[in-house]
DNA sequence: CAGTAGGACATCG
DNA sequence: CGATGTCCTACTG
């Protein structure tokens, strides 16, 4: 499973979640405008400069994207840009680049091996997030398999993960398929300023599809230590209620935690810490462009009197609780 | 001013 | 038909 080659550098990094990344935290342009309006996308978006696995970002930590966006995760320590982009989208088992200079037979194989296990968290970790994404949007995780509206949500996904300004009219009437037969120039003919990005963010979902034939699901644990799993892993195209959908952001607390969190997760009591954003979502997973908390909170109101949620005892602003937690 | 509560009606699968 | 989505009024901290 070696495919690529990063550097030595990176193979002791510590790989909590590669997420979609931002920029490389050596990078001395990290601020970028917080308004959309004169966003600039991260930079190692583009042109893949840190491709090391195909289609695989590594991760980069990125406060500002932090602020605001759940979906970047939180990085200890984050690696610097590697090797040369592969743009392969069919995982080839063998294509070991080697280094120019080949250390010593012990060294090389250490390194391999910590090679490995940081691409293999990696791989685990970017499957992990593209399956989040496809139960938050029901949407299939093969591109392959969209359809005009999925390809409207992903890109509607997309946009709000990378702040960008609105591409996703760009793209009306295009099919998951079309979408895959497109090539870069095609992507940068329907926008100039974030084809590439998109480009390589597709890229990343193809090959997860390719990688699953290498990391094979196995989390056969993970199906019982959340059973609420369960409940989501219907997609595609399934009705999801509103309590469901907030109980999944609330057990994805890595990615999710900065607009809704568990308060007593015993008790089923959360509170929602950025209720523009959860609508947002919500918003983005029903096709409602128009959602906002206002709605939301009503549509939770209505759970009151089906007793599937109700105010806490101590009613508290935002805060809600499940009547039947897990 | 944002959140809370709940009525009324519309919409959609 | 149920589960919201939308809009609204009144109230609250």
């Amino acid at each position: 499973m070696s495919m690529g080659s990063p550097g030595c550098e990176h193979t002791g990094c510590v790989v909590h979640s590669p997420l979609y990344i931002s920029q490389p935290l050596t990078d001395t342009r990290m601020s970028w405008p917080d308004e959309a309006e004169d966003v600039k996308p991260p930079r190692g978006l583009l042109g893949l400069p840190e491709l090391s696995w195909p289609g695989v970002y590594l991760p980069c930590y990125d406060r500002l994207a932090m602020e605001e966006n759940p979906w970047m995760l939180r990085m200890t320590e984050a690696p610097a840009p590697v090797a040369p982009p592969s743009r392969t989208l069919e995982p080839s088992p063998a294509k070991p680049s080697l280094p120019q200079e080949p250390p010593s037979e012990m060294e090389g194989q250490v390194e391999e091996r910590c090679l490995e296990q940081v691409q293999t968290m990696v791989v685990g970790e970017v499957l992990k997030d593209v399956d989040t994404a496809c139960k938050l949007l029901n949407i299939a995780p093969d591109p392959l398999d969209w359809s005009y509206v999925h390809v409207q949500k992903w890109l509607l996904w997309t946009e709000h993960l990378y702040r960008l300004p609105q591409v996703s009219t760009m793209f009306q009437e295009v099919s998951g398929r079309d979408l895959c037969s497109m090539t870069e120039a095609d992507f940068r003919q329907r926008s100039s300023q974030f084809g590439d990005m998109l480009y390589a963010h597709l890229d990343i979902w193809r090959s997860a599809e390719a990688m699953k034939e290498y990391c094979p699901p196995e989390d056969s644990k993970s199906a019982a230590d959340d059973p609420w799993s369960d409940v989501m892993r219907t997609y595609p195209s399934q009705p999801i209620h509103l309590w469901q959908f907030l109980r999944e952001l609330l057990l994805k607390p890595h990615n999710y935690s900065r607009c809704i969190r568990w308060l007593n997760k015993e008790k089923g009591i959360f509170k929602i810490e950025d209720s523009a954003l959860v609508a947002r979502l919500w918003g983005i997973r029903k096709n409602r462009p128009a959602m906002n908390y206002d709605k939301l909170s009503r549509s939770i109101r209505q759970y009151y009197k089906k007793g599937i949620i109700r105010k806490p005892d101590v009613s508290r602003r935002l805060v809600y609780q499940f009547v039947n937690p897990v």
